[in-house]
DNA sequence: CTAGGGTTAG
């Protein structure tokens, strides 16, 4: 009996010890996922060794290594690790293959990648058994750092070591040479295998889709569809990204209708890859459906539709949302101010620039070199040149990069100051800042708004000297530069001496080059390259068109603009904005949508009165409509930027500047009639235009009628 | 007990 009892007690205190134990465990396992400071990690971990929990279970043991790498202490972790195989007999002694992958998942997890490497070759070293779990993780490390060369070593050792065909270490082997930019060895990997899963179709998706191959992206979702699986949430993501790229509306649409259909729509992700796709379809719209039905929002939803509005010329819409985000739970980052300062930048809006700029300031977000440059460049963009100078000289020169530089001296370009920028050239050079490819194009471009043609001849032999190869950008400023000041044979034999395939840019320079020169056959030979290349591009038509306008050739006028009609070109609405005190007003052409338009109309109608009366004859040759010229004059009046042009000198006090901003280049009849304006007014009219500043004043223009 | 695919900004 007594034995009995002492035997059953004996059984009550181990099946209490039991209990007592795991339950421990789980306490240690609940501390250790609410862990997220390395001192509250450090307290545990010696609790954890006190108890002697350490060298009997091997789950904390990696708990307590994922963590700390985790957290940023690999130093510990490693600690960790070499304590824990060094312990018994106080030599060195093989460890196990659980605790080595644990270790490679902490170094490839922190981007550690020759710690990573260096454990790796131990392994191979110690013989240690490599797993199917150690190469992903040894895998990830080639793709991020050591590239394909090391990959490829990698991957014969999975051949040898018998691996080759497990899914997992085949689906990493992808990842790896796509990282690496080998998508031909991605592909073949693919092929070969005999088992496949969403994910290693999603990965061929995405390695696609990365390398800008849309298509083939696609064409890829659908075999997958085919061979029956359905993909998730992350194919969707990888899918509207390339159909963003196609930029293809319909597509947009089913892309959309599939992510509803199977269920991935309220995942936040998917949201925002969808919001993201149809703004870059153009489809703003629609962004903004999919944005308000969203369950669930985070920053990047909003950094979507912010940037969908502005990639879409509407500034506006971007700023009034941003608005509304303040007034959400959703705090904007400093991508969010990215975004915005850019909004800003194409309203051209001083004030709300400004008003932006104290928001990032009293926000307290970090505000890195990026962020800042961004910043300048909106106040060079606004008209405000001394803020940014002045934000670039209290800027600490640690806090400077070649960007920064390269905003002043663009902006400096743009305003027509060139002398400006090439002092900063050279400024920035004693300082040891060493140019690069978009310091050349600024400084370049800056050169020929002023005409300073020598200087930029030298520029552009300069840059082999400072080793930077001239790019197509540098050859279209150049063409830009010779083309405006006059030597049109010179710019069209230095695009023959460019060693590829001129691309647009460089004749569109060229066919501007004779827009301004009233040259037609030149213009012919750069308009029919320029047809070929970008078809869609209604700004070239435009200016054909406008190069037979000047010269009276009415019939091959109307050839351009049939041939504009037949490939259902439009051209792009224009739009001005004014700013007028703490408001901005917008006007489109022909505008009667603003609540001022009846007295703006007037104004511009006895604008053009009194500029006649001291010698203005309108300027038809940039009408395109086939209409009466008496008509054409009439439509001259209701271009976007006189409407604003107008507002400005009714509403506007007189010592104002009237600064306006236009989302094309400003017309050729609108600058002829902002000399007289800015004259018989005695006013400052400031415009910006797509391509740089127009400061009118007394009856001149700073840019010298060279744009 | 450990592993593979991801969207926004520039």
């Amino acid at each position: 009996m007594e034995g009995l009892k002492s035997r059953a007690l004996h059984h009550l205190s181990h099946t209490h010890k039991v209990l007592a134990l795991s339950s421990l465990h789980h306490f240690y396992e609940h501390l250790l996922q609410c862990c997220t400071s390395l001192t509250t990690l450090k307290l545990i971990h010696s609790s954890l060794s006190t108890r002697g929990f350490l060298l009997h279970t091997p789950h904390f043991l990696a708990r307590l290594i994922i963590l700390y790498s985790k957290l940023g202490d690999l130093h510990s972790a490693r600690t960790l690790f070499d304590h824990r195989h060094h312990h018994h007999h106080g030599h060195t002694q093989a460890p196990n293959s659980f605790l080595c992958n644990t270790m490679l998942r902490a170094y490839a997890n922190a981007g550690r990648s020759y710690e990573a490497i260096d454990l790796y070759i131990y392994m191979q070293r110690m013989g240690v058994g490599i797993n199917n779990f150690t190469y992903p993780f040894v895998l990830k490390v080639c793709a991020s750092e050591l590239g394909a060369v090391f990959g490829k070593v990698v991957h014969g050792q999975v051949v040898r070591t018998g691996f080759g065909s497990d899914l997992f270490v085949e689906a990493a082997l992808v990842d790896m040479y796509a990282k690496c930019g080998v998508i031909g060895d991605s592909h073949e990997v693919f092929d070969r295998m005999l088992i496949r899963d969403v994910v290693c179709w999603t990965a061929m998706i995405t390695l696609y889709e990365q390398a800008e191959r849309p298509l083939e992206a696609l064409m890829l979702f659908r075999k997958m569809q085919e061979e029956g699986f359905l993909g998730d949430e992350i194919t969707a993501i990888s899918v509207a990204s390339a159909v963003g790229q196609l930029g293809d509306g319909r597509m947009a649409i089913s892309v959309h209708g599939y992510a509803v259909l199977n269920g991935f729509i309220g995942d936040v992700s998917v949201g925002n890859s969808i919001v993201g796709m149809y703004a870059k379809c153009g489809n703003v719209e629609r962004a903004r459906l999919v944005f308000d039905r969203m369950e669930e929002r985070d920053g990047i939803s909003w950094n979507s539709m912010l940037s969908g509005y502005t990639q879409n010329g509407r500034p506006t819409d971007a700023l009034s949302l941003f608005n509304q985000m303040q007034a959400s739970e959703c705090d904007p980052n400093p991508v969010t101010a990215l975004i915005m300062v850019s909004a800003c930048s194409y309203l051209g809006s001083k004030h709300l620039g400004r008003k932006l700029h104290n928001f990032v300031i009293s926000s307290k977000m970090d505000i890195d070199t990026t962020l800042r440059n961004a910043i300048m460049d909106m106040y060079m963009k606004c008209g405000d040149l001394d803020t940014a100078v002045e934000m670039f000289n209290n800027c600490e020169p640690g806090k400077r990069d070649v960007s920064s530089w390269n905003v002043l001296i663009s902006g400096y370009g743009v305003h027509g100051h060139g002398k400006e920028a090439l002092e900063l050239f050279s400024r920035m050079q004693v300082e040891g800042v060493k140019p690069n490819d978009i310091t050349f194009t600024s400084i370049l471009s800056a050169c020929s708004h002023v005409g300073l043609i020598d200087e930029g001849r030298k520029c552009f032999a300069d840059m082999t000297k400072l080793s930077v190869r001239p790019e197509m950008k540098h050859y279209a400023c150049m063409v830009d530069m010779l083309g405006r000041a006059g030597f049109l044979n010179e710019a069209f034999s230095l695009i023959k001496k460019i060693p590829s395939r001129p691309s647009d840019e460089v004749w569109g320079a060229l066919l501007l080059a004779c827009r301004i020169h009233g040259n037609t056959e030149l213009g012919e030979i750069a308009a029919n390259n320029l047809f070929q290349l970008e078809p869609e591009h209604t700004g070239y038509y435009v200016l054909m068109s406008n190069i037979y306008a000047a010269s009276n050739k009415w019939k091959e006028v109307e050839m351009v603009r049939q041939n504009m009609k037949s490939r259902g070109l439009k051209k792009p609405a224009a739009f001005s904005v004014i700013e007028f005190g703490t408001e901005v007003h917008g006007f489109h052409t022909a505008d009667q949508s603003s609540p001022y338009y009846r007295e703006v109309y007037r104004k511009v109608e006895s604008l053009a009165i009194e500029m006649k009366m001291v010698g203005y004859v309108p300027d038809l040759s940039c009408v395109l409509h086939d209409v009466e010229p008496e008509d054409k004059e009439h439509l001259l009046n209701y271009h976007s930027e006189k409407l604003a042009v107008a507002f400005g000198i009714m509403k506007m006090d007189q010592g104002m500047p009237i600064q306006v901003t236009k989302n094309l280049r400003v017309c050729s009849d609108c600058h002829w009639a902002f000399k007289f304006i800015s004259s018989i007014y005695g006013r400052k009219i400031i415009v910006r235009d797509a391509n740089r500043f127009h400061h009118f004043q007394g009856g001149r223009c700073s840019c010298g009628d060279y744009w």
